[in-house]
Order: structure tokens, then C-alpha cells, then sequence
DNA sequence: CTTGACCTTCCTCTCACTGGAAGCCTCATA
DNA sequence: TATGAGGCTTCCAGTGAGAGGAAGGTCAAG
């Protein structure tokens, strides 16, 4: 397969999966005239990487995970934890967001949105009591 | 006021404040020693600054806020539609997370989290069905 | 005179790609 | 056989919003 095929069957630009070989994630043989050359095992990993990815794994959390998924002894644990602290970042990052848009709301609720100057948006940005 | 006061007074580092400078959002005077000399109103843009960047706003969104801010005439519409935009982006993102966080949590209790290598997790991630 | 706390500029690094330029390779068609 | 389109290659630069750090100037106190 050359990477356009795997690009449209993992779903992941050519771009990127040439990216992931940068950084050592993937390691795909090369044929003659010089094109990366896929097999079944590497569309599969690529296909891995985008789930978890689209779960919102970093990259290097993806790393570990596809390690912990290619060592036949890994335990069960390991791969929770990692779950579990990405959890948690995710969840505090909903929290700083909601606070966000918890003001936000409030603020355009109050703002009357016409012609006038007037405007408690600004007037809260600017610091008033 | 030198930076180390104005950064103290805001709550901003001096690294951002002169990140700001560099890109045209405040302009500090000189003092003849070369030092950036701070007035009461760069003081208040920086605030002004800093309470739109803990709501989210982009720098682009505050260069527009703190100039609709300058303008006597504006139109509270302008600044409403910006904030509405931006509510909308953070709520999108807030969805995006928040499904994440379901699947994650699936996961993440469906995980024994023991000593063997058995892990729902890996499962799908390698795209089970 | 020295010390330590500030201040300056400049350069590099982050993260996970994305865009584009310049140049091969391959295949189908005229 | 020439040509053109489309796919592939590498390499370089840019994104957002700063953070980290080096090398060096400035200032007040002891």
C-alpha cells in the first residue's frame, strides 16, 4: 500500500501519517522508487493512533499506549492509569471552560447588542464592580 | 512603573507583557535607561487583557475588544457578536470534551486494572467491534 | 566596590500538525 | 513516443501564546 491508500482507509491525512514516522511512531518499509511501503500491521497502528487521538491522547500518551498494546505481559493497570489521568485533565479542562462560558453567558445576556455604546461585556473586561 | 510592577499589579508575567509590546497591543514608553515605563491606562489595557484572556478570547478577539473598547462610538452589536461567537466555540469544544469523557469513563470502568493483560481499553483503541 | 535584584534583547522550544515549493515516479492517453 | 495529471518524495516555514534561558546593562544598598 502506499500512503495514499492508507491515508483514506486509517482516515488520517498523508501528512500526518508521514509525521508519524518522523517521530518514530511508525516505521513502514520503503520500495524501490522510494515510497513508503504499508502493510495490513501498519494501517492497523495508524487506525489505533486515531482513536486515540480523537479520544484526545497526546502523542506521547499514544506512544505508551501502542507500547503497553505490542507488549503481550503489560498489565491492565498501566493502561488504566494512563486513562485515568487523561480523564482527569479532561474534566478539569470542561471545568475551566464551563466557568468560561458560564460568564460568557451571563455577559451577553446582559448586553443589549445595538447601536448604543453602552456595553457590560466591555464594561466587566475594563474591570468595573 | 517598570514591568516587574505592572506584571505584579496585573497578575500577568513580564515575558507576556512583552510578548504584548512585540505584537503592537500595548506601547509603553522608554525611560532613558532603556526600561519600558508604564502608565495607570497600559496598567488597565493589561488587565483589561487579562481578564479577556481568562474568558478564552483569542489575542485577535482582544486586539478587536480593547479597540472597540477605545472607540466612543461603537456599537454594542460588535462586541456582542464577538462574544457570541466565542461562546459558541466554547461550547462546541465543551461538547467535544464531554463526549470524550463518556467514552473515556466507559472505558475506564470497564478496565479491571489488575495484573493481567486483558484490557477493554486496548480493545478498542486496536478497534474491536 | 560588590552584591543582588531588576531590566534589556535575542534565540530556541512547546504541540501536533499544516501548507507549500521543488522535484521524482507512474500510468493513461494522444 | 511525448505529454499531462496525479501521486510520491524531501525540506522549510508557520501556527498560538507565550515559556525558558543566555548574555549583558542598570540601580540601590551596604
Amino acid at each position: 500500500m502506499n500512503i495514499g491508500d492508507v491515508s483514506s482507509r486509517s482516515g488520517l491525512p498523508a501528512k500526518t501519517i508521514r509525521y508519524y514516522e518522523d517521530i518514530g511512531l511508525i516505521r513502514p518499509h520503503r520500495s524501490a522508487n522510494g515510497y513508503r511501503c504499508f502493510e495490513e500491521k501498519d494501517l492497523h497502528k495508524l487506525a489505533f493512533l486515531g482513536r486515540a487521538r480523537a479520544l484526545g491522547f497526546t502523542i506521547e500518551d499514544c506512544r505508551t499506549l501502542l507500547a503497553l498494546y505490542e507488549d503481550d505481559s503489560r498489565a491492565s493497570a498501566d493502561v488504566k492509569q494512563l486513562a485515568l489521568e487523561h480523564l482527569s485533565k479532561i474534566e478539569a479542562k470542561i471545568a475551566d471552560l464551563q466557568a468560561m462560558r458560564d460568564t460568557l453567558r451571563e455577559l451577553v445576556t446582559s448586553c443589549a447588542g445595538d447601536n448604543r455604546p453602552d456595553c457590560p461585556i466591555l464594561k466587566d473586561l475594563s474591570g468595573a464592580e
